[in-house]
DNA sequence: CTAGAATTCAAACAAATGTTTGTTTGAAAC
DNA sequence: GTTTCAAACAAACATTTGTTTGAATTCTAG
């Protein structure tokens, strides 16, 4: 049972892939930083394409089990759970104990899905997008379309994942700035100050647009 | 005068360079494609490197024609300059005429810079990015930090290219919805006002805070 | 201890890939 | 009419790359 090969394979293609992509690492690179033979690729997973997935699936793994999604209590308010929400999407996509390839990779497949793993990132994205949909009916009771409220929902993503996904261009133009800007805690404050005021202001929109349909109803009738 | 080949190669390597990435292409299949000879990339771009790093330079370039940055007058309202602003960038990174490619060739860049046009990428996000924040200054007079002011303009950019970087599951998660979801007037229209309510509860909070503070100073001196 | 299974290894293979070469073509310049 | 030159092409080159093979080595259970 010596599957320690076999992980630290998999460790090793799951950086590379994450820095450079499919195509662009090899399984030479592999095998030479990994110190095993070229072989032990196909040995152990086929080939390359299945390396790659079982790279992908491992990491979508450990991201759910380090950061394992909120379990709130009924009678939380619902501000205060998207807060927690917010948390925690925000610590799976950025806040990575030394496996920064993990969440990179994940990305990378939620930018430019590979044939072999749609299906399967999929299904890791949908469940979080469908807790956030139900929080935010919580808050937003009828008075906004259904198409308002997704609006509402990629616009909090938007902002969590931007972090990471342009976590280049993000350093660049922070510059020294960097580290207090990305701080867990606050960052997930102000992120769900910011969205809770724009969903707040949209009730009120969405509010003063009915009265002023009813009225007009009644006076026309 | 026949640089038509010389743009053609450029129009097809550009389109599958978008859809694929570096290593995903070919300079066989480009040539193929484009109804060239294969020696035609070292004829005219020295080789396939340069022929990326042009293709991004022309993306770039047409999009910026095509989508000029804003001029407004300078008496016009800040909030009217946010929206101008807002669907400015929204056009730049989801709406293209036949030429989706080039959006996405940039956004490839900016997600994961080549080291052959990071400079370059830089220089075409800057530019924009500190528009935004003088933007955000007239906003925003002096009750917020550097730091509050960098998350609010990347909580709007983030909003903004949430739709093109994640594109694929957006089209999965919003399903029919989504022809009226990035409709661009109610796109721009529906995150102007988002980031609006969030910058203006900043101030006040970053308001009470100040005077909070100058009270515990009054009443302690 | 030992037979058999599991693992590792060096070498090799065929296909693919970026690049180069030598030549041809067709029209412009002299 | 000769020379010049950009443009295009087929063929070939030297590597690289994913994959396979078959023998050597290590492990493990009886």
């Amino acid at each position: 049972m010596k599957q320690g090969v076999r992980n630290h394979l998999l460790e090793i293609a799951g950086r590379l892939f994450a820095e450079r992509g499919y195509d662009g690492v090899t399984v030479r690179e592999i095998c030479h930083k990994a110190g095993v033979n070229v072989s032990a690729v196909n040995y152990y997973f086929g080939d390359k394409q299945n390396l790659y997935l079982e790279a992908v699936r491992v990491a979508a793994r450990q991201r759910i089990e380090e950061v394992p999604m909120i379990t709130w209590s009924a009678d939380d308010p619902p501000a205060v759970k998207l807060r927690h929400y917010i948390r925690n999407l925000l610590q799976r996509v950025l806040l990575n104990g030394g496996a920064d390839w993990q969440a990179q990779l994940i990305m990378s497949e939620v930018v430019k899905p590979t044939r072999a793993c749609r299906r399967f990132v999929q299904e890791f994205v949908r469940p979080n997008f469908e807790v956030l949909l139900r929080l935010l009916r919580e808050l937003v009771p009828e008075e906004l379309s259904e198409t308002g409220l997704y609006r509402v929902a990629f616009s909090i993503v938007g902002q969590c994942v931007y972090y990471r996904l342009c976590k280049g261009i993000v350093r660049n133009l922070a510059g020294k700035k960097l580290p207090s800007l990305v701080h867990l805690e606050q960052l997930a404050q102000h992120i769900t100050e910011f969205s809770l005021a724009g969903i707040y202001t949209l009730i009120q929109r969405a509010r003063q647009r009915r009265r002023r349909a009813q009225l007009m109803l009644e006076s026309a009738s």
